[in-house]
DNA sequence: CGCAATTATGTTATCGGTAACATAAAAATA
DNA sequence: TATTTTTATGTTACCGATAACATAATTGCG
């Protein structure tokens, strides 16, 4: 807890020498470099970064603001964000909006008011309202996973178009014909994306659609399919917003034991990580979010570098991953 | 970006009535309330909590130091930090430590500097180092998951002991005689309880021991499965230290198309989160670690508030949950 | 050997808040 | 009405760094 103030005396030097032995370690003649050195040690001495950044004014702080990092795609992504921050020499908060409607707001203007150097984030809404307001205070912005338009700012994500496309189709070449999109945030980019993916093949194939919206939490996708099954509108296959609508659909699904793929084929967008290695059984389509992470902190760090290029929009390509969750061959071989 | 002098010559006042507005609102008569009020809001003023950390000393803002964020002990762990931090004004930072051996230092070293008000941290090794170096700096510290002794501070853990007994006994319970406990971090706590209590319980059952340590990472459980496959001495079942060693094992079981329960059975502690919704199928003993996370974050805030208890311990009950992983009829009926 | 150029170090104002202290104005009391 | 008390606001030093500027010490060169 010792100040500049008490090496530099300590080291019998004023305490600007003690801030060139951090800053410009060459400009000290080395029996002073020396000197400084042990007072240091001795005191245990670490700079104020508080202090350093009420001048400087840059904290070495940058911010990740996620729905939920419980939900496999958040908790990778944030990995790479992490790895990335830690590589470039930055301490990253974290920040989840979705259990709370308010938070969003309420973190942001915390971050503002610490002064973090940037803020990565996937906003809860479409509104501009929010990336208004970190523009007004000037701090840079990436988004994640959801894009905002009109708003210009870079923004990194998966390819949510071709998620809906892959799904759909791959359910349609199974030969499921009653096939409902389940799930997501209506006001989403990533939402707005994979529904219209869906929409393009459903129609070009000549299939009615059939949407659910609600959010991209797993109450949404239990309470979609209780009702579903209820009213006895169980679609013969279900595309899945994300991976936590998913869980709900299990969990309802289970309530009712209806069994997958027998009863009903299932598919989501994002993998559910750890549980396909355990036991492959769901087909997904899966994001590069460790490398999404890594991306959107290497962009936000470009702009708090002080980048002026126009924004970017770095939209990663996705992968389909077939498993038994969607075979139709399973189902029939079987009942 | 405005400061809080400005604010104060729009409104006609002297800053220090400005800062009275946000601390000590009923100090101040009502129009020059209002006469604040209104020039802060037309200059989106936003304190500088990095002027007013300078000065106090508080930065209100807390640390998490985990081994892997992509663990989903962790995970849920942090997302109990997360809420309960949130809920008590505090900002959170993340950092994560074993993908390299010098991060958890470096990461220390940075918060410290940060003057964060305090830090929940799972250490890396169980030495006293980086927490001398935390009490030598006076910031709070509560640990998770690992205890260290001779260290008078916090812990919150689940009762890794209970989870040794509770696995092992389970699996001489199915009538398996040859288990082996695999992977794990010698130097942690949590391994040294886990393996304890299968230690108990193998003896007091007269059965050999057969113990393969390396780390709680997924690549410690696949080499020694591979090796064990190698040499011909697969046990009858494993106990895996945690449910990321057990990721390694299935996959190196796998990868020589070995199946489980048939072949041989399995268990671990720490369930995979949303795979056992997807799939129930992995017998584990699992811990409470969104309440964990919870708890550390109070416990934390309490310190900082200035809390002089004698450090507390809380080992927080742990639940066996078995399915089919370890079933031997499953396996008897099958083969 | 003397003066300029270079090198090493010290002095000082500054960042944007906070809070102790001082003071002026209004209200209460005698 | 004079005096004390209370209320409202202003002044100022301070937190611990940084960097521009100033100065002292050393070196180089003619």
């Amino acid at each position: 807890m010792s100040t500049i103030l008490e090496v530099a005396t300590r080291a019998g030097v004023s305490h600007a020498t003690v801030t060139r032995y951090f800053r410009k370690p060459d400009l000290l003649a080395p029996v002073t470099y020396q000197r400084v050195k042990e007072a240091v040690e001795e005191l245990n001495y670490v700079p104020n970064a508080t202090a350093r950044a009420l001048f400087t004014g840059q904290t070495d702080i940058v911010s990740l603001i996620v729905p939920a990092i419980t939900s496999s795609f958040f908790t990778e992504m944030a990995d790479g964000a992490e790895d990335k921050a830690h590589e470039l020499g930055y301490t990253l908060t974290l920040g989840t909006t979705d259990k709370d409607i308010e938070r969003e707001r309420t973190y942001l203007e915390a971050l503002i008011s610490h002064r973090v150097d940037g803020i990565i984030i996937t906003p809860g809404t479409d509104s501009v309202e929010h990336i208004e307001l970190l523009k007004r205070h000037k701090i840079p912005v990436v988004l994640v996973d959801r894009q905002i338009k009109d708003t210009h700012v870079d923004f990194v994500g998966g390819d949510s178009l071709d998620a809906g496309v892959l799904l759909t189709r791959h359910l349609i070449q199974q030969g499921f014909k009653d096939i409902a999109f389940v799930g997501g945030e209506p006001g989403a980019w990533s939402l707005k994306e994979r529904l219209s993916g869906y929409r393009q093949v459903m129609q070009s194939a000549g299939l009615e659609e059939r949407v659910y919206l609600g959010s991209y939490k797993p109450e949404c996708g239990k309470k979609i399919t209780t009702n579903l099954i209820q009213e006895d509108q169980l679609p013969e296959a279900i595309l899945a917003a994300s991976s936590r609508v998913i869980l709900g659909i299990f969990n309802a699904l289970r309530e009712y034991q209806l069994r997958v793929p027998e009863d009903i084929a299932l598919t989501c967008v994002d993998d559910v990580a750890p549980a396909s290695i355990i036991n492959p059984f769901l087909t997904v389509v899966e994001q590069p979010a460790y490398h999404i992470g890594q991306m959107a902190m290497q962009c936000l760090v470009n702009r708090i570098k002080g980048s002026t290029e126009p924004p970017d929009t770095h939209i990663l390509p996705v992968e389909l991953i077939v498993r038994r969750s969607s075979i139709k061959s399973e189902r029939l071989h079987i009942s």
